[in-house]
DNA sequence: AGCACGCCGACT
DNA sequence: GTCGGCGTGCTC
């Protein structure tokens, strides 16, 4: 009797598969292990043993499993069941789910590698010009990969003649699995223990006195060592000697020194513990007990805190609490590049038992992360990082904090699964029995609705620690001031007072100027006429420290250009205005202070965000100009003056959530003023200086936002009334787009009516020479949401059923953000 | 997704 | 003729 095993492979596809395994092998094979498995024609990929079993599948035979590259299952059970959760509720397939959970260095695959047959000798003439050259080659490096052929031979499709060459007996083609996870090794040396006894040592330096820099390099390691007596690294030994490698491998070479590799940790940090002792005010007090309180009821908490109340230090005391029970905590952040100062802090608080992961990170760092939250050491009790550390593989996870919880970009957008972090976060919770606690000064309506329902905990933080004050916020009119000819440029006259007055005092100040679709494009004054994108529905945007026109979606650039494309006219101006414009205004107004400008121009360095951040902090620079990336989590003590160059083009987006986000964002950048005794300021420039939202900023009603946001939300029909299922359908063909959009539209519509939208063109309906049409699908609440889904999912097989259509690919999202 | 297979237009 | 484009079907 042979067993069975059901695969998750890393592919979109709706099935898992199933391979044949022997006896021996189904008694070492566990569930959660990887297998390197056959798929497709001559392929190898890593698949996860989901089930294993004794049922033999009815219409085909299965294959047999290629290796076993796991010792130990490499995914709990608890993971499996998550990815499982995931796959369902966002309607995307496992092997989505796998590609996104498993850092990339797990997942083996094969390669077809070329390389000449052992016996055959070449006899030339039988060659075609193709081949020949192949086989050459071969001559020379032994063995050559599919892609190195192409190169070679300057052509697409190399495949037939290799396939010729195979035929012959010339060569051989092998399928080649590469283990990407290569552990870290250093060189280190030491002593031969022949000469470590006394009178041999001294014999050694005086053999040494003709190669005067081999001995100073013994006599280093002989003073580094003089305590430990350990081997010393040997980058260690030539710098402190300030000897050179080379000299060193003399050493080597004689046999006085012995190198050896070790393998070692890439994540090293100092596990120095300057645990700054917390004292909570009472509110703080207070809130923690409430959090404790609600965590022994199981419920989830939504600490919904003002800027600067102390959440931090309330999210530290409950990890404590968490580690003193011996659990795992992970701590989930919107975007870990902008946290620098939040993970030294914690850091310091906690050392070494801290790790930081996310995607910039090597896939061999990400791997070594992996392992040692699998293997729950203490070296990663406390997890922080962006939303993809929900899947690492927590062996007893104890607490969740999801900080900035109504962040936009905990909602994975591209490629599936698309899933949002937050809400994936309170699931996997709910598979641990975990804590978990939901942070925002500014919370998500979703979430506060929760809340407000008793499905979450509310619990609040009403002042701001220190007793610091609110910043007073001031809205200036900018219609009446064009009108009235009181503006310099994109300044209101306040603005520039405002700004003269902190600089004067010593002070710092911050202006926020939002990005995206605001970047100035160029317009001709004659016929109207901007640059457009050839492959994309949009305008280009001038950016001027290169002095091109480029577009945001493909990349596609140009010279900047003097004259209008499409009339020849010189008259042209540009539109809109981006952070750069307020940088050049800002420098002709306040030409004796340093400026600084935080956006995705300026941060594209590895280090660039801490570079400028640090400027600031040392006050290098008294003015800092950026995009939403101010928003979060920076704490600058000499800021006391914010300044929102233009709150309109936040408000005016087509997104039902906009007014939400733009208070949201507002709040968070005005909370950057006046974090110590003195009362900060906030300015606000508005064409519409009465818009409920700017109202609502102004005298921090977050209450008011949420109640008058909820009353739109019910009336036209959106979360946390309804739940969305956005569908994008794509392809080259415009034409088929539509078609396969309309009867998309038409089959959704049989079934649910009146709460299927569109088809629509979204705001860009090209991108890329890709046409785009989205269907939104709206779900009332007390329709069962596992039906709808699987109705959803059923109607979108039928529809992919259709040859016609197959060209055009759809794009599944539930709950868009 | 990746890959083969088959059909079709465009070239050496 | 053959190369490369693309549509179609399939992968345990």
């Amino acid at each position: 009797m042979s067993q069975f095993v059901d695969l998750i492979l890393p592919l979109p596809l709706d099935n898992r598969f199933t391979y044949v395994v022997t006896n021996e092998e189904a008694e070492f094979i566990q569930e959660g292990m990887r297998l390197a498995v056959p798929f497709g024609k001559n392929r190898i990929y890593t698949g996860i043993v989901a089930k294993i079993h004794g049922t033999p599948p009815e219409v085909y035979e299965a294959k047999p499993i290629h290796q076993i590259i796991d010792d130990t299952p490499l995914l709990t059970h608890n993971q499996l069941k998550f990815w499982n959760w995931i796959a369902s509720y966002y309607l995307c397939t496992e092997g989505d789910v796998m590609r996104a959970a498993l850092p990339g260095a797990f997942l083996l695959e094969s390669e077809s590698v070329v390389k000449l047959s052992s016996e055959v000798k070449i006899e030339d003439e039988m060659l075609t010009d193709d081949e020949y050259l192949v086989t050459e080659a071969l001559q020379r490096q032994s063995s050559m990969k599919i892609q190195e052929i192409e190169q070679l031979l300057d052509r697409k499709k190399v495949l037939p003649i290799i396939n010729k060459l195979v035929a012959k007996n010339l060569v051989e083609l092998n399928q080649e699995i590469y283990e990407q996870f290569k552990p870290k090794e250093v060189r280190y040396v030491s002593l031969n223990p022949m000469y470590e006894a006394e009178a041999e040592m001294h014999g050694l330096l005086d053999e040494l006195s003709k190669a005067p820099k081999q001995r100073e390099a013994l006599l280093s390691y002989f003073s580094l060592t003089a305590k430990s007596r350990k081997a010393l690294k040997l980058k260690e030994l030539s710098n402190a000697s300030g000897v050179s490698a080379n000299v060193i491998k003399g050493l080597i070479q004689k046999e006085i020194l012995i190198e050896e590799y070790r393998s070692t940790d890439r994540i090293q940090f100092n596990s120095e513990i300057s645990n700054h002792e917390i004292n909570f005010s009472s509110e703080q007090q207070r809130a923690f007990t409430e959090i404790t309180e609600n965590f022994a009821e199981d419920n989830v908490c939504l600490l919904h805190g003002v800027t600067s109340s102390g959440k931090t230090e309330i999210y530290i005391k409950l990890i404590e609490a968490a580690l003193e029970k011996d659990k795992q905590s992970l701590y989930l952040l919107p975007e870990i590049a902008l946290t620098t100062q939040l993970i030294k802090r914690l850091q310091d608080y906690f050392g070494d038992k801290v790790l930081v992961y996310h995607s910039k990170y090597s896939v061999n760092e990400r791997v070594e992360i992996y392992k040692h939250v699998k293997e729950n050491k203490d070296k990663g009790k406390i997890v922080i990082g962006a939303r993809s550390c929900i899947f690492l593989p927590f062996q007893d996870l104890g607490l969740i904090v999801v900080d900035e919880e109504h962040e936009a970009t905990f909602k994975q957008f591209d490629p599936a699964p698309r899933y949002h972090a937050r809400d994936a976060a309170v699931v996997l919770a709910n598979i641990f029995q975990a804590n978990i606690v939901l942070g925002s000064a500014t919370p998500s309506v979703e979430s506060y609705f929760n809340a407000v329902h008793s499905k979450y905990a509310l619990v609040e933080l009403h002042s701001r620690f220190g007793n610091v004050l609110m910043p007073e916020v001031e809205v200036v009119d900018i219609k009446t001031a064009h009108k009235k000819k009181k503006m310099t440029g994109h300044f209101s006259e306040r603005m520039i007072e405002e700004i003269e007055s902190s600089l004067k005092e010593n002070e710092q100040v911050i202006l926020f100027q939002n990005r995206r679709g605001f970047s100035p494009i160029l317009e001709c004054n004659t016929c109207g006429h901007s640059p457009q994108c050839p492959n994309c529905d949009v305008s280009l945007t001038y950016h001027s420290h290169n002095n091109q026109l480029r577009c945001h979606y493909c990349g596609y650039h140009i010279a900047m250009q003097h004259q209008c494309m499409a009339c020849g006219s010189n008259e042209i101006t540009t539109k809109g205005f981006g952070t750069e414009q307020v940088e050049t205004e800002l420098k002709a107004l306040f030409p004796k202070y340093s400026i600084g400008r935080m956006d995705q121009d300026t941060t594209r360095g590895k280090y660039a965000y801490e570079k400028i951040i640090e400027a600031f902090e040392n006050h290098e620079t008294d003015i800092l100009i950026g995009t939403q990336m101010l928003s979060k989590g920076l704490d600058f003590r000499k800021v006391s003056l914010v300044g929102i160059m233009n709150a309109d083009n936040l408000l005016n987006f087509p997104d039902f959530r906009a007014h939400e986000r733009s208070f949201q964002l507002m709040l968070q950048v005005a909370g950057r003023s006046g974090r110590t005794k003195k009362r900060g300021k906030v300015l606000i420039q508005s064409y519409n200086p009465h818009h409920q939202i700017i109202q609502q900023v102004s005298t921090s009603a977050y209450k008011e936002m949420y109640e008058e946001q909820l009353e739109d939300r019910y009336q036209y029909q959106y979360p946390p009334f309804y739940r969305l299922v956005r569908l994008t359908l794509k392809s080259r063909d415009f034409s088929k787009t539509n078609e396969a959009a309309e009867w998309l539209a038409r089959a959704l519509e049989n079934v649910f009516d009146r709460y299927v939208l569109g088809p629509e063109f979204p705001p860009v309906a090209r991108i890329r020479n890709e046409y785009y049409k989205n269907i939104l699908i709206k779900i009332p609440q007390k329709q069962n949401l596992g039906k709808t889904k699987a109705m959803i999912s059923r109607i979108l097989k039928s529809y992919q059923a259709i040859g016609a259509f197959r060209s055009v690919r759809v794009i599944t999202n539930v709950d868009p953000q």
